[in-house]
DNA sequence: TAATCATATGAACAAATGCTCATATGATTA
DNA sequence: TAATCATATGAGCATTTGTTCATATGATTA
């Protein structure tokens, strides 16, 4: 019923029990989808240069732009990406949106981040 | 001398203090290229599943194809990937190359991110 | 020594990504 | 009310990315 078979290896399976335990212990596909599109959000320099900065303080679209030295386009376009997985919240005073960092997560991502290409 | 000028942003700066003292708290343009490195490795589906499963066991080349039904040759471009930003090391023992995980910040990596995503 | 096996790698190509440019929207100000 | 400002967004384009295919390498086995 639930073809699981490997459709494409091109070589024998080696260890067929470590294949078959670990295959039980993957995350589920769901799971798998949200956490790239996590990392992805934060794999480019520009968001990233914009979380670090958010992390300092609150900081509206033109500061950010002005700050990176990019157009506000760029910056509203990316700031939209980081929007949809949650990163970033924003909230209106007049003509101008304040952007924060959503949570603390990504503080914590980045210091480990930080601790691994330390080591060199 | 050094042109630090922001020489793309179409819209004024709103909050010049801010600006400027964020601007003197930005990591270095090193960091944030090794760190984006870091995290765009671990963006692509194919390579979190590679990551998930080493951090489970051990495992050579053909088994990682077999569990993930991908080709042998995918897999191992994906491998080279993560070998260079040392998310993963290998070791030899005749034709089989095993594969583990480097060091345990992509574990801690990983917990941060699930539980962001995990919040909805 | 020849055949086979596990792995690595270069070229090619389709798909995804990040920016720019033009323009839209919604709020303030003259 | 018209002009201006801060922000958002769609289309287009150049670049990057992930896979396949063909082939290379280095080790084992017949």
């Amino acid at each position: 019923m639930n073809n699981n078979e490997a459709p494409k290896c091109d070589c024998a399976v080696i260890h067929e029990d470590v294949v078959n335990r670990v295959k039980g212990e993957m995350p589920e596909e769901e799971q798998l989808y949200d956490l790239s599109e996590l990392f992805k959000s934060i794999s480019d320099q520009t968001r990233l240069k914009i979380l670090f900065a958010l992390s300092k303080n609150e900081m509206c679209v033109c500061d950010i732009a002005a700050l990176l030295g990019m157009s506000q386009s760029a910056i509203s376009h990316q700031l939209r990406v980081l929007r949809n997985v949650r990163l970033v919240k924003h909230q209106k005073e007049g003509k101008v949106v304040y952007y924060t960092l959503d949570d603390d997560h990504v503080n914590a991502i980045f210091k480990q981040g930080l601790d691994h290409v330390a080591h060199r």
